[in-house]
DNA sequence: CTTGCATAGTCATGAATGTGAGTAGTCATT
DNA sequence: AATGACTACTCACATTCATGACTATGCAAG
């Protein structure tokens, strides 16, 4: 139950709607969690059933109404409680891994073709979570901003995304260069 | 449906029961994939009744008989087509992140211990790791083992859990530092 | 001499997550 | 005038993952 707790951690940022949080969830800024916009608008339901969350009608013209949501006091005290708890340690699941484990008996041109396209996106995450860093910080450099900015949070969590995004990168290219060399090795005999 | 493409990946290391696997699906060496023991078990019946993989009983003295399992042909072509086929984005999800998400408005107390057991953590699984590379490349160095080792397979997929238990813990430390300071600063008023 | 741990598994259930499809209006493009 | 894209959300179903409890046997430490 952990997707609650990151739509509560999300909505500490202020009010949202459904749509938002789903947009936000989605492909684009999930630097630390992800969700269809199917479970979000299930766990917000649910959240605002509770009194967790409190939700309120937002007319619209030329676009349909929304329901924007904030995070009541019961809310903060569930989180609260939530970053007491100790937090299960966190594994890597990916299917490119499985793919690599078993580069040795698959074919590699496949397996290189996935890793280049998986550095491509990782490059494009590094630009993305860049450009929202210098938007959080604004004209304060990184020391200044941790050090008196309110709202340290979603940096924080942000500077992890980029790490992992660079990490991922730097592996994909790695293994993508033994990969290749060991393919011109066989070749040549 | 990963996790059976992970036993298939794992099983082309050689022949292992359903209790070998969990064991390297568990705590210990799960650098590239998590999995329940009785996940495994289902799993593995499910991939024998469809032919991916073949069991044999082995029978013991002292201890229970076990099945070790290895891959057919089928599973590899399996595997193949898995190679193939696009991997979904990785995405991190952590239930740190989600409680550092919300640093602003929780305690900070909680949210420092919990940072540091997950910086131990990282730590220990950083030297697991390190020694099974040691052990995977023998006495070869790095370079040359990549180069002409067979089975190279776990040793990239081991370099990724390595680095990114690395971050792990750079971050955590990271994060605990501009905590406390912050603290710290708040405390001076 | 019994408590606890390791091997080797099975069964059942519930919570979390993912997927596909559908509604309904507005706006811009072709 | 139709097509597709964006906002905003809902329903239903399927798959995957996690959890606890349970059965056996053997071995070693206290």
């Amino acid at each position: 139950m952990a997707l609650r707790h990151a739509v509560l951690a999300a909505l500490i940022e202020g009010e949202f709607s459904g749509y938002q949080l789903a947009k936000a969830f989605d492909v684009g800024v999930a630097n630390f969690w992800y969700a269809q916009p199917q479970q979000l608008y299930a766990e917000l339901a649910r959240l605002e059933k509770e009194g967790l969350v409190a939700g309120r009608e937002v007319a619209q013209e030329g676009r349909p109404n929304k329901r924007l949501f904030r995070v009541t006091d019961a809310g903060l005290a569930e989180l609260e409680a939530f970053t007491a708890a100790s937090a299960k340690p966190a594994v890597i699941r990916d299917d490119l891994l499985v793919k690599v484990q078993a580069a040795d008996r698959v074919d590699t041109a496949a397996l290189v073709a996935q890793l280049t396209e998986r550095a491509g996106m990782a490059q494009a995450k590094i630009a993305l979570f860049g450009a929202l860093l210098r938007r959080l910080r604004g004209d304060r450099t990184e020391e200044e901003f941790l050090r008196h900015g309110d709202r340290i949070g979603p940096y924080l969590t942000c500077l992890r995304g980029v790490a992992f995004e660079q990490e991922n990168r730097d592996w994909c290219t790695r293994t993508i260069a033994v990969l290749e060399e060991r393919r011109q090795a066989r070749a040549r005999h």
